[in-house]
DNA sequence: CGCCTTCCATACGGGACCGTATGGTTTGAC
DNA sequence: GTCAAACCATACGGTCCCGTATGGAAGGCG
């Protein structure tokens, strides 16, 4: 008899599975104990409360996710190429965006809201040096960063709420990033 | 002895407030009774079910705040005046706002995600034409319009996760409208 | 004033989830 | 093989919310 045992890390990989597909409220101990086969006493074995297995779930996300956007861009050569790969990045979705959104969607939580918080400056002040290294002030580059990561945060939205709105074709990608481009680059006005 | 008759139209105010507050889950029939000083009769009365609730409470939303940006707009004379507004409006935050995240953070639930879809596309519809206005191509004009509503989506997040990375003085707050219009107007490359 | 309709309070049953208690089974050390 | 620690199932009490049932008060209308 496969008589399973279960780590931590199972249930916090368990969760963050939940958290993508029904948001922070999918993260319940019995529903999540259910879906693995298991019972709540395994769960409150290896966390003494719902929260502390939330907030387990969400340093592992941080620590997973928070600098592979930033890990990806940096394998560009120049600051163009590295924003260009950041741009892209949301365009073309990969893993891990649906927690990301999910995450969003539970700023209620303070224990999502922190976390989201930490990763969200770590992320703007990536951004904001790359902008410098692109010549701007440092005025001028927090600007467009804020601007950058908008444009990250609510292409993310609207591939959920409005997926008809958001280019779809590889074409219409490429096409699309090229303006993001060259919109994030364009020459400001003189007065910093 | 003041003996208090609610409306329909009392209960999906109240709904909407709470909505604004604490999300999709605070519109829940016993705490939103309990807090408007009644019973959950009163309310079961009104509606038949939490979700008809809902339903009346996005209808309202969506009719009372769909067309108040593009109206909001509409009062600038030109086309670049009228996206000067539309930009602004997200900077500086009036009322509503707080709804638009709410139900952003819940597009789990079906009749929310059918009411932001329709809301969405026609604010994106608007800010279409308003491209179309200022001499764009029909294909530029929706790449500029997807990141136009792309920003403010964003912008409208990043107030709430990251308060910090926000402009807040006025002045940096007219600075950053100010590059964001030019950014949104920078002359396209011509292959779109 | 009587009466009917509108509106609402109270009381109840049910479901989902949290957290605790407790005892049983498995595992590894010796 | 013994034993203690690690791991987990079962069962329970508690909270919060939904929805129903039912009786009663408020307001118009004859």
């Amino acid at each position: 008899m496969a008589v399973v045992r279960r780590t931590r890390e199972d249930w916090t990989a368990a969760a963050l599975a939940a958290l993508a597909e029904g948001g922070l409220a999918a993260v319940a101990v019995e529903p999540l104990a259910a879906r693995a086969g298991a019972t709540k006493g395994s769960v409150y074995w290896h966390f003494p409360t719902r929260d502390a297995l939330v907030e387990a779930t969400l340093l592992r996300w941080e620590h997973e996710h928070t600098e592979a956007v930033i890990a990806h861009a940096e394998q560009g050569a120049t600051p163009v190429e590295r924003l260009h790969r950041l741009i892209s990045a949301v365009v073309r979705p990969e893993r891990g965006v649906d927690v990301e959104l999910a995450l969003q969607s539970s700023l209620g939580d303070p224990l999502v809201a922190a976390a989201v918080a930490r990763v969200g400056s770590r992320r703007m002040d990536y951004v904001v040096t790359l902008f410098t290294q692109l010549g701007f002030t440092r005025a001028q580059a927090r600007r467009r960063a804020a601007t950058a990561y908008s444009i990250y945060l609510g292409q993310a939205q609207l591939q959920r709420a409005n997926p008809a709105v958001v280019p779809r074709t590889p074409a219409a990608k490429r096409a699309y990033v090229a303006d993001v481009m060259l919109i994030l680059l364009a020459q400001p006005d003189g007065d910093g």
